[in-house]
DNA sequence: CTAAACCTTCCCGTCATGGGAAGGTCAATG
DNA sequence: CATTGACCTTCCCATGACGGGAAGGTTTAG
């Protein structure tokens, strides 16, 4: 199965075969004697895994490790636990981040009429004016 | 002054400094004879402007066109606003992928033994086996 | 005067991906 | 059988927002 047929069987495109191919994530495939790639079954169901793996957000050296732990039938089960919680941990923390971005705009975007006039508390939040727009008790 | 107390006054590393300067997202500051680059207090406002602007999430080309709205007296809050709020809408779509993600993740986790035993959810999960692990109704 | 601590420009690496050029191969159609 | 279009190959470049570091000039403290 040449490189097209793979991309179209996976999900995964051509470019990123070729990719996780030159960064080493997936064994170089065989080839046909004109030099194209050459996929067998077991090709694509790593190249499915890997794009399971990257929708859930891991990175290719993650997933590195993630198909050596599948491929290993003697994995402890305790190992990908702890690479799947840590990875949440890593989300939570990056989601938590930008909660507070968009939690600390949604604040300023209230208070901002968004008409003709040139008055804006959002650009005085960025301009680092004191008297920002907290609706809070400013005492 | 010169880089170095430009990047304590503000918090803006003197490599950033210097990226902003050569994407125009800043104007070239003063030199000195020496060729040293000299900042002024409006730069120095300017940088933190940038600084604030980039702890909310915008990227360089909204804080250029930020940094504009805020040196045009006669703006329209309501541009202002209206950028707040798209990237406050980007901001929770990303959010949402990632919760997506992080949900999914803790799903799968939480039915893992996590020990010395092979059997693995998440593996098969990322397999793509049918069987995967949600405790819901498996018909 | 010298050495350390600055500054300058320039180039490379990150991470996962897309775009595109130059050139070889395969399949279907005239 | 030749052509054409749709493939494939490798190689290089670009993205965004930085950081690292080299080579060389300047300032400042001792």
């Amino acid at each position: 199965m040449n490189i097209g047929k793979a991309s179209l069987a996976t999900g995964v495109s051509a470019k990123m075969i070729r990719y996780y191919e030159s960064v080493g994530l997936i064994r170089p495939s065989e080839r046909t004697e004109s030099n194209y790639r050459d996929f067998s079954e077991r090709d694509l169901n790593d190249l499915r895994f890997i794009r399971r793996a990257r929708s859930l957000g891991f990175s290719v050296e993650e997933i590195s490790r993630l198909l050596s732990l599948w491929r290993d039938r003697n994995r402890p089960s305790r190992e990908v636990k702890a690479m799947a919680e840590k990875h949440v941990a890593d989300l939570d923390a990056r989601i938590k981040e930008m909660q507070a971005m968009a939690d600390a705009l949604r604040d300023l975007s209230r208070c901002c009429a968004g008409d003709d006039r040139p008055d804006c508390p959002i650009l005085s939040d960025l301009a680092g004016s004191p008297a920002a727009a907290s609706q809070g008790v400013t005492p």
